[in-house]
DNA sequence: GCAGAGAGTTTTAACGTTCAAAAGGGCGTC
DNA sequence: GACGCCCTTTTGAACGTTAAAACTCTCTGC
């Protein structure tokens, strides 16, 4: 393993001339640049990352606390949001570090530690609950951090987030549907309990409202996010007597068991009913017909997680052109993936 | 953040006396022990990762590349490993670093970096292919690593693995669905290109055998990794004229298929055919009838891969009693999970 | 009473990097 | 030709930790 000094006799400069030659550049005459990079090459030199972060007391490092599911409910686009959260960290050379940490204020030391032994810079929260103790805690402690999804039923978000609009997102398939036909839209929904589940069907509701469909028991809950739960709610929309024609459901899950009782019933989904589900998960292109489904832009996400987590927005907010770009809080625009499960009917 | 130097002084001794009651407690006189512990506490230290690591040259952070499916075949148990790896990684005080890659001899340079950056100490590799390039080349720089899943087709394994005998597993689902009285089993599979796909049809066909069934036209293989395709190989096991009735899938999607194609048929699965999947995935437990899985058991398998990584088994090969943990090739045995889909016929 | 052993503690040096400040060199100005 | 200035490079110190050597006691044995 190469070292700066090795490099530096290499190139007859001084150590902190090759430093110079990777931090700051234009410090360097060409033609020193130029045989220091020689050098640099030749003996394949990579800078020993801990030293640098001893002494910039910045590892590059970003926390994320793999969720748990006791009850066995995975998060079936987990794949796909940590996949793209590394890719966006790598682009600004940073890495994600992986931490177990149990659920609520229980979890806090962990989060502490880690910051403390300097093992991350900061933290990014998904899995985020109404009343999430976390952020509060997390400000309170000054750890930087940012949340994917909002802290529900605070009247103020503790610290930063990015969300993506659940309510635009039920809004626009219910337009969807509508588009190809269907007037009787029902929506497939969770507990009151959850936040994101009263987000979601609002958008629905106004939707309908807006173009003046019922909405008058067209709502149901799920107790869980199974696809038994899903199919029992579509059975009860169906006997309800109202000609139901479009579901959205709040989640694939439902929609996939919205899909098996229609095909139960000898009914086709996408032609006697159109069935929309949320997240895009691996499922919804795997089933027949092919779900239709509303996708989180997860590169998006990912990108504004880091960007806030990485610059200091109390700066950019005056000066940078881009409102929008300044605040510390950002809701995205989710994108229907259409597919044969809402064809027109 | 207090520093070693700080919670010396405050202990009056010195910051080696500090750094020996942390890391050789035994080294120091109990009185002496008890009052630079009390000072630690107080101060609330907490050593720096980064000096330490700079100092011993050893990061304590394990890569691991996030797979990417462009075809959007997800992996649906990734969650459990990633919970499972973290998990078994903190038990021995070291973290997973999450990073990105390209596939095959393309992502080695990015593999070399991490190391050579001193990021990590070493890699688990999962996602192994048939001729996987990693495993070689990463053994010829001599960086650590291990690997989840062998690299089938090669006469020598190149480096340590831990792997789940797919064999023993489908056997065993074999026998279970004998044991429910079925006597026509068909077996859903994957192209021949797979050695994971034949590792299990192997199992299959040996347990079939050792009991006297048929396997002659009993294995379909599917194109891809569908729902779609899980059905279309079952309507073509049940239109064979065998009188199939139990089926064992190479995964649990294509079991998804072979229960919606039952469904379809208005055959009851788990009456009138068993079927059972691979893998136990969050949609096992979510389907009506549940389905019956075989599952890799996570949680051992990651401690299998973090004890080959983290300890020399040179030394602990000859001297250590338990032969089995001796070796770096590890074969462990998945478990079947029994549900609705194979109850007694 | 003194060498020697041993336990407990301190001192010294190093890990590889970057920051701050100082030093060197070339050039123009008066 | 002395001075100041800018551009480039070097020097010295520091980040917080640990390994190894050195020191200081106290205890043991003869």
């Amino acid at each position: 393993m190469a070292t700066l000094k090795q490099v530096a006799a290499h190139a007859e400069v001084s150590v902190q001339t090759v430093s110079n030659a990777l931090n700051a550049p234009h410090r360097l005459r060409p033609d020193t640049l130029q045989r220091v990079t020689k050098s640099i090459e030749l003996l394949n030199y990579r800078p020993n990352r801990n030293a640098r972060s001893l002494r910039t007391s910045a590892v590059e490092l970003i926390g994320y606390c793999v969720p748990s599911w006791p009850n066995g409910q995975a998060h079936l686009v987990m794949d796909q949001f940590l996949h793209s959260l590394c890719g966006a960290a790598e682009a600004t050379g940073r890495h994600i570090l992986l931490f177990t940490a149990p659920t609520g204020v229980d979890g806090m030391p962990v989060y502490e530690d880690l910051h403390a032994r300097r093992l991350v810079d900061g933290f990014v929260l998904s899995q985020t609950e109404t009343h999430d103790p976390r952020h509060g805690w997390l400000r309170e402690e000054q750890i930087p951090f940012v949340s994917f999804g909002r802290v529900w039923k605070e009247t103020t978000q503790p610290g930063p987030f990015v969300d993506v609009d659940g309510a635009v997102g039920c809004a626009n398939a219910v337009r969807h549907l509508h588009e190809t036909g269907r007037r009787r839209i029902g929506f497939l929904s969770w507990p009151k309990t959850s936040g994101l589940a009263e987000d979601r069907l609002s958008g629905w509701r106004a939707a309908c409202q807006e173009l003046g469909l019922p909405t008058k028991g067209l709502a149901v809950r799920c107790a869980e996010d199974t696809i038994d739960e899903g199919a029992r709610a579509t059975a009860e929309l169906l006997d309800s007597g109202q000609a139901v024609d479009g579901i959205v459901a709040i989640s694939d899950i439902l929609a996939l068991g919205a899909l098996r009782e229609l095909g139960t019933r000898g009914l086709i989904a996408g032609v006697d009913v159109g069935v929309t589900g949320f997240d895009d998960s691996p499922l919804a292109s795997v089933v027949s017909p092919a779900l239709t489904s509303i996708r989180q832009p997860m590169d998006q996400i990912a990108a504004e997680l880091i960007d806030i987590l990485t610059t200091d927005h109390r700066r950019t907010s005056d000066e940078s052109a881009g409102q929008l770009r300044s605040t510390t809080e950002r809701l995205l625009q989710p994108e229907l993936v259409v597919r044969g499960s809402s064809a027109p009917g």
